[in-house]
DNA sequence: TTGGAGTGATTTTTT
DNA sequence: ATCACTCCAA
């Protein structure tokens, strides 16, 4: 069979690396790069090279991806690639779905009930919590869920250093192993897995039972550096048949040790499959230079990461920006105005869409809401609250829940009085006691009570309770009865399931009555989620069932009902819904936790409330994993990139905030403000993103008069500007209206009549900024001026106290690596090139506190074995493998081979700089930006010693000038589906001029 | 024993 | 500002 034409045009988007990755004949793979190589892309072409080239069959690979969102997009992009539909047959989805998918088929060969449901969040972590207060356990519920997960997720081999976990101290491990049994016989007994039962099972099932797997020829993994010790070894059975692996990874992008992700899983892998061929891709396509360069000297703060190389495809392009604002409700005031100016000047080149604002923790979206809301700024939110868990629909899945599985106490107590019936806290409790005593169900003993001969030993039913368990059983019963019916025919009735309930419960009524004030936007929120029932429906359909390719000789269960997959896909899946049908047109910004933010890039990034306690977060256990998480935020940009922190907390009444611990050491590298968008910069912004940019005279045109043109609505240094007030005789509190106060004081005329006890003042002015948030507050022109000047101001004073380079941080340098110490790949294998990459700015600071890291290292013994398994290059010059220690002195690495070093600095001079980019405009930003920083150091560019070079980049074809071409779904269009809407119902009117 | 009002702590990240 | 928990009146 020739190579389809899809086969072809995968290749001509592939560079030679990915290339090279994709049709490897190593049955082990590893690609590892860094942020925007390309990496799923390479794993997607892989999966499409063994189907339609290799000739697999679809249904013998399996795909296994972190997160839901990447799951599907990965789905797209195979089935654009594969056609004819043949991507359905791919068993693809998160570890947990696929896991689940094979419970559902075979579990019962482990003595699984095939009706599993499966525990959520919420669930695990009530049933924890009553298990605590029942047995009186001193431990906190929530620190006892998470050791059990702990003990779930790593899986079967030991530690290696022996050490075993450790709680925290002062507690009893004794109370900790009897909760894990009370919690795991509670399960047991609602037949119900958590998620990581879902995993531990599915391990327990291939392991006794390979045959499941038979059929499998390929296992390929994305974000392999988040992969737990179970999915390590759910990996490794899903392979067993053909032990074909291919995984992609980023260490440097391992933000989930707190979910026991482990990167010791990547020598793991190296160890157990001696062949696996490393390929590093080293290009980046996403970000502008100086956005990277950026990016590196935050990961460079660890000292113990192992290094890769990672090359700019793209220019220079704008200097990040580092602005300091008041409180943070000025900085979400800040971020929308700097969002209308980039749009604005960029004459709509880009879109709401394209802009991005990334959060530490999905609370802090708060303040960015309400000015994005105040400002008529369309906008999404990504993770944070969930839609499930919203009050109106989870008594919505609770009654489902309960309609699939009678057994699932906790879901029926919890809907036992929901609307309500007149049973209190106090009988419900008191039932659910009795039920377990029996070890019956609490259905069964309502049942019993109810209809049959009145058993139940409850002491306290009143009749008219009694009267109205009647109703809610004979709602429950009625319902099952039609689920029956049904499910020997066609499978619908999902939708008809929902309408029921919702008329039965009177459910509109019912929202009206319980929430007075906004019962409309939760009656459409159940609206919303019936029509994401219908869309799974009609998915079911389209897609083709979730189900497994017959085996010879194995009987599989299979799913006949909908019920349980939907609940199972909602349980798995905090979003399912397809954008497709919910996208307006409408441009939106996106506002997502850093976490869901992993594997998406926009144009614009924001990543505001960098300050100590959120991004190092107050809770971290691993300063190491918060550092990667800052850099994961920053590598989602791809022109423009924007860092902020509060001076003062919004909470309560403000304590000064600290700027993340992170940044401090490199503070002075940043812009102090936004850009200048001159038509330098904005050209540069335009050919990152391979857009055209609308010409100067029709951006000048569509500009409202009296638009903000600069960044200067706000005092770039915070503290000058509440001295200045001060000085004018105006109190400062550090407050919301306050800071508005300091910040253009002249608004309030001469000095002294700042005082706060003007209230009418106040009041006014308030109003007028609602009532004119279809321009800009700073249309008036006095605004702009007061604020210009203050800004002045602010810059002088800071330019004179820029230079602090917070030399304290470098003290410490307990950061030297004991000698046996080395970066992972770069021990396991060392081949020369692969160690040092760009190597640090030799000023970049290292903060005192990096000196723990989960990273694992290699112990000497496996590390000797897995080196004799590499392949033939030459050994690595000793003194490389700690060049890191002495990289300050080292000038010029040790070169592998002269010619392919020179060759490669050759490449690296023709990346820099755009072929298409005039010799004389070397630098536009910088140019743009000199005002702000001609004091300072340039960002730090990293130099790349050529030695550094990985062979495979050496290996570049040899025509040069077309090497580089950017890799198709890396484009613009491949700016990662938007994730569905969190907040439909908000106003989302955008009143731009 | 229920339900409403009032009070008090409280917010990492995800399957 | 939101949720959980306590307290008090039916």
């Amino acid at each position: 069979m020739s190579p389809p034409a899809a086969t072809n045009d995968i290749f001509k988007s592939l560079n030679e690396a990915q290339s090279r990755a994709v049709r490897s004949n190593a049955d082990t793979v590893a690609i590892l790069a860094g942020p925007g190589s390309g990496k799923t892309h390479t794993l997607t072409s892989r999966v499409v090279y063994l189907v339609d080239t290799l000739g697999y069959q679809p249904q013998d690979v399996i795909v296994a991806t972190f997160t839901v969102k990447a799951a599907r997009e990965m789905t797209e992009r195979i089935g654009k690639a594969l056609g004819q539909g043949r991507e359905k047959k791919i068993i693809l989805g998160t570890f947990h779905s696929v896991a689940r998918r094979y419970l559902a088929a075979y579990g019962q060969r482990i003595g699984l009930n095939q009706k599993f449901g499966i525990a959520d969040d919420g669930d695990s972590r009530g049933i924890i919590s009553r298990i605590c207060k029942r047995l009186q356990l001193t431990v906190d519920p929530p620190m006892a869920r998470a050791w059990i997960s702990k003990k779930k997720a790593k899986g079967t081999e030991p530690e290696p250093n022996g050490k075993k976990q450790a709680p925290a101290k002062g507690v009893h491990v004794q109370e900790l192993e009897t909760c894990y049994k009370e919690y795991q016989s509670h399960l047991e007994r609602s037949n119900l897995l958590d998620y990581d039962d879902l995993l531990v099972r599915c391990v327990e099932l291939l392991t006794k039972h390979p045959s499941c797997v038979s059929n499998v020829q390929a296992v390929l993994i994305d974000e392999y550096q988040d992969t737990n010790g179970v999915q390590y070894e759910l990996m490794k059975l899903f392979a067993q048949a053909r032990h074909r692996i291919t995984i992609v990874g980023d260490p440097d992008q391992s933000i989930y040790g707190w979910r026991s992700a482990e990167i010791r899983n990547l020598w793991r892998l190296l160890r157990d499959f001696p062949g696996t061929e490393e390929v590093s891709l080293e290009e980046n396509y996403r970000s502008s230079q100086s956005i990277l360069d950026m990016s590196l000297t935050v990961i460079q703060q660890d000292t113990k990461r192992y290094k890769k190389a990672l090359r700019p495809i793209h220019n220079k392009g704008t200097r990040p920006v580092l602005r300091r604002l008041k409180t943070s409700a000025m900085e979400a005031d800040w971020v929308v105005s700097e969002i209308r100016r980039a749009i604005m000047m960029s004459g709509e080149m880009m879109t709401h869409n394209d802009i991005a604002i990334l959060l530490r923790s999905a609370s802090l979206s708060r303040h960015i809401e309400h000015a994005l809301g105040k400002a008529g700024v369309a906008y999404k939110m990504v993770g944070g609250f969930k839609f499930y868990e919203r009050m109106e629909i989870k008594v919505l899945l609770d009654y489902l829940r309960v309609v699939h599985q009678p057994e699932n106490n906790d879901a029926l107590a919890r809907i036992m009085n929901v609307p309500k019936r007149g049973i209190g806290d106090v009988t419900i409790k008191a039932l659910v006691e009795e039920a377990e005593k029996s070890s019956t169900s609490l259905f069964s003993l309502l049942d019993k009570h109810c209809c049959g001969g009145r058993q139940a030993k409850t002491r306290i039913t009143k009749q008219a309770e009694q009267k109205i368990s009647a109703d809610l059983l004979r709602l429950l019963k009625g319902i099952r009865k039609r689920v029956d019916e049904i499910s020997q025919g066609t499978p619908f009735g999902l939708i008809e399931m929902i309408e029921q309930l919702l008329t039965q419960l009177k459910f509109q009524k019912f929202l009206q009555d319980t929430y007075a004030d906004d019962h409309e936007q939760r009656w459409a929120n159940v609206q919303e989620f019936m029509g994401l029932a219908a869309d799974f429906i009609r998915d079911l359909d389209r897609i083709g069932d979730d189900g497994l390719p017959e085996i010879e000789g194995l009987q599989q269960s299979k799913e006949v009902d909908v019920l349980p997959k939907f609940l199972s896909q909602i349980a798995l899946a905090s979003d399912t819904l397809k954008d497709d049908e919910t996208q307006q047109n409408k441009a939106m910004v996106t506002i997502s936790t850093i976490h869901a933010a992993k594997g998406l890039e926009w144009p614009i990034v924001f990543v505001p409330a960098a300050y100590t306690g959120s991004i190092p977060h107050a809770r971290a256990e691993d300063n190491d994993e918060e550092r990667r998480l800052l850099y994961v935020a920053m590598t989602r940009a791809q022109a423009l990139l924007y860092l902020s922190c509060p001076l003062y907390g919004s909470h309560g009444n403000g304590e000064k905030q600290e700027l993340s611990s992170f940044l401090t050491p490199i503070e002075r590298y940043f812009a102090k403000k936004g850009p200048c968008f001159d038509r330098p910069v904005m050209s540069e912004v335009a050919r990152i993103l391979q857009r055209s940019l609308p010409s100067e005279d029709s951006i000048y045109k569509s500009m409202p008069p009296m638009s903000v043109v600069e960044d200067d609505l706000f005092p770039e240094d915070p503290e000058q500007a509440i001295r200045e007030v001060r000085k004018a005789g105006g109190a400062v509190e550090g407050g919301y209206q306050e800071s508005y106060r300091a910040k253009r004081p002249r608004l309030y005329g001469p000095a002294g009549e700042t005082a706060p006890q003007e209230e009418p003042w106040r009041k006014d002015y308030a109003t007028t900024m609602e009532q004119t948030s279809s321009f800009t507050v700073s249309t008036l022109p006095g605004f702009v001026s007061a604020g210009t000047a203050q800004a002045a101001l602010a810059a002088a004073a800071a330019s004179a106290k820029a230079k602090q380079p917070a030399q304290n941080a470098m003290k410490t340098s307990a950061n030297k690596r004991p000698p046996d110490q080395r970066s992972i790949m770069g021990f396991v294998k060392s081949a020369p090139g692969q160690t040092s990459t760009s190597s640090n700015p030799p000023t970049a600071p290292v903060p005192a506190h990096s000196a723990m890291s989960n990273m694992q290292y290699l112990p000497p013994k496996l590390a000797a074995r897995a080196t004799a398994y590499a392949p033939p290059r030459p050994a690595i010059e000793p003194s490389l493998s700690k060049h890191r220690l002495a990289a300050t002195k080292m000038a010029r690495p040790v070169l592998p081979k002269r010619e392919e070093a020179d060759f490669a600095s050759k490449q690296y001079n023709c990346f820099s700089s755009s072929p298409t980019k005039p010799p004389g405009d070397e630098n536009p930003s910088a140019i743009a930006q000199s005002t702000l920083s001609e004091e300072n150091e340039p960002p730090p560019e990293p130099t790349r010693p050529a030695g550094s070079f990985h062979n495979t980049t050496c290996n570049m074809p040899k025509g040069l000038g077309g090497g580089f071409r950017r890799p198709a779904g890396l484009g613009r269009e491949s700016i990662a589906p938007m994730d569905r809407l969190r907040k439909p119902f908000k106003p989302l009117t955008m009143n731009r001029p």
